[in-house]
DNA sequence: GTATATTCAGACAAAGATATCTGAAAAGAA
DNA sequence: TTCTTTTCAGATATCTTTGTCTGAATATAC
């Protein structure tokens, strides 16, 4: 398939947005998590562990257990959380696959998927998730499935 | 990992390139591209075929047999060989992966996102095998693996 | 204490992508 | 014709990603 996010990444982000749409500091069960987005729990359950030990959430045994973010919403960006979870895979690396493409030796798209690649970078350093989940909240987003 | 494309693809990219780079309509045969690219042998020769059922190559079997360009390298752009390998993956569905986000119930990156996916496709529409294949025969470029 | 609700860890399963193997079919050369 | 070189088709193997299952650890409520 292959479209800049893994489908855990994606996941993740969903999961991280979620949370924040939440009031504060409020703990959050992934029971609850799944029922609103549509990812299977196990699964979900692997993805808030990592950005758990990653330090991105907080998370509490128990009932009345659950995860939180672990900074304010606006200090977590999409790319803290791509990071957390694909790693630098789109930042390395040639978009044709060539092994020797380099900055000596580009490849003949090098330069122009440079400049691209720096853009979505932007993009995903400067969207942050309490600015994105405030997005999310007008009423005609929230109208169909949120 | 996910980045833009399939390796699939990027061996596609980097095997028509390569035939762009050849006298026109003469024949390559499977064996001769592996030596260049770093491509497993019977890998490349099911991406030739597929390229071939697409139109876009032109096998002959027996001996002085091989792979040629179906078209003038410059009518063949960066986005045939995509679209013929990996689909319409990237200009469908959602960057974060929102199963509801369309035009009208956009995700909050709807709308940027789809900016510079325009300008990837853009690039992807405008870039042909032939203009690449003279960037590629540059000794700065040759002179290292090519 | 016991029961319950949760995260957590690790093994396992299923699916998809990548890679390899085998042999058949076709075409040219001897 | 026979031999060789190639594409072509299909089966299989390996690896990675995605998804599932089971049970242990932990925290709260009773």
């Amino acid at each position: 398939m292959s479209i800049l996010f893994s489908r855990q990444c994606e996941y993740a982000i969903q999961a991280v947005l979620f949370l924040a749409l939440k009031p504060e500091g409020e703990r959050v069960p992934t029971n609850a998590l799944t029922r609103r987005l549509k990812i299977p729990y196990h699964f979900l359950g692997k993805i808030l562990q990592s950005l758990t030990r990653k330090g991105l959430l907080r998370s509490e045994k128990g009932p009345k257990g659950g995860f939180s973010l672990a900074l304010p919403p606006e200090d977590i960006t999409l790319f803290h959380i791509v990071e957390a979870i694909d790693g630098d895979a789109f930042t390395r690396s040639c978009v044709l696959g060539f092994p020797e493409c380099s900055g000596k030796n580009p490849c003949s798209v090098h330069e122009t998927w440079g400049k691209q690649r720096d853009q979505i970078y932007q993009m995903l350093v400067s969207r942050n998730i309490g600015e994105m989940a405030r997005d999310m909240k007008r009423p005609e987003y929230r109208s169909k499935a949120h």
